[in-house]
DNA sequence: TGGGGTAACTTCCTGATGGGAAGTACGCAC
DNA sequence: GTGCGTACTTCCCATCAGGAAGTTACCCCA
């Protein structure tokens, strides 16, 4: 037949692309995703302060302000990556002074969703691997 | 009450860490899975090769080999912070020369379960990730 | 009319970090 | 005793992230 579907689009895919390989395309976007300021920006305009409302539009300075210990450098770095690859859409508002805003896109959606996660996985086992830690660095004195 | 359980700790555990904040431990903790290398080699640990298998020890030539473009240190590395953190169990055996495989841990492979997520994200929305790409640059021109 | 304030960057400098390559330890085989 | 294979470890350098200060654009208040 002529025409895929996108189920089988994707299942050719996964065969296609093999992120552990060096030099494939998939392998730089896992890099590029795998990255602290990407995981906690798109936790945030995905759910919000508490990691659990609503996806929802936010302002540069709301994020900066919720990330804390991000750079003004390194927050714009990373949403300028993120709005080329699609993630995120930037819309400035011409007030006084000018107001920008970064709200997700589906596919950004797409990826919150696995992105979330990882977040509330730290928050539940931090205190599985803090007595990990404990009894390992114990053992190896 | 003077006991709670593990549902209960874990509860509290959501609330307590908050990993937005930059001095809370879940975010140190967030920032260390939140890298390339502990992604991959969560995702060889957990599902082999083609990561369609089932979780299986693996030696540190392997993996090396597996994760293309890794460099020694980085293993190494990325390996004793994992172990340190109960994620993985390193068993050496005293062949000649010796052998060393890594084995996720129940722990590890809870944090597997959302890996593997990422790795088959960059995966299957490649093609829609170069295509934003594209546009964007195009319009930036 | 000019000084101050604010949002969203941008630039510069410097210390940390990752990659590459070379070195180490061990023991057997030749 | 020399060479090899595994699993590291060390050193050096290029790149990168963080911190702080500078920039732009506009309005408000005196």
């Amino acid at each position: 037949m002529a025409t895929t579907t996108a189920a089988q689009r994707r299942a050719q895919a996964k065969v296609e692309y093999d992120a552990f390989l060096a030099g494939c395309p998939s392998r730089k976007l896992l890099d590029r995703i795998s990255d602290k300021w990407v995981t906690l920006v798109l936790s945030a305009l995905g759910s919000g302060p508490g990691c659990v409302g609503e996806p929802r539009p936010m302002r540069y300075s709301e994020l900066s302000r919720l990330l804390a210990g991000v750079s003004q450098k390194m927050l714009t770095q990373t949403l300028r990556s993120l709005e080329r690859d699609g993630l995120v859409t930037r819309s400035a508002t011409a007030t006084v002074p000018v107001t920008v805003s970064y709200e997700l896109t589906d596919l950004g959606l797409s990826l919150h969703e696995m992105v979330r996660g990882l977040k509330a996985w730290a928050q539940t086992h931090m205190d599985d691997v803090l007595a990990n830690r404990e009894s390992f660095d114990a053992a190896s004195v």
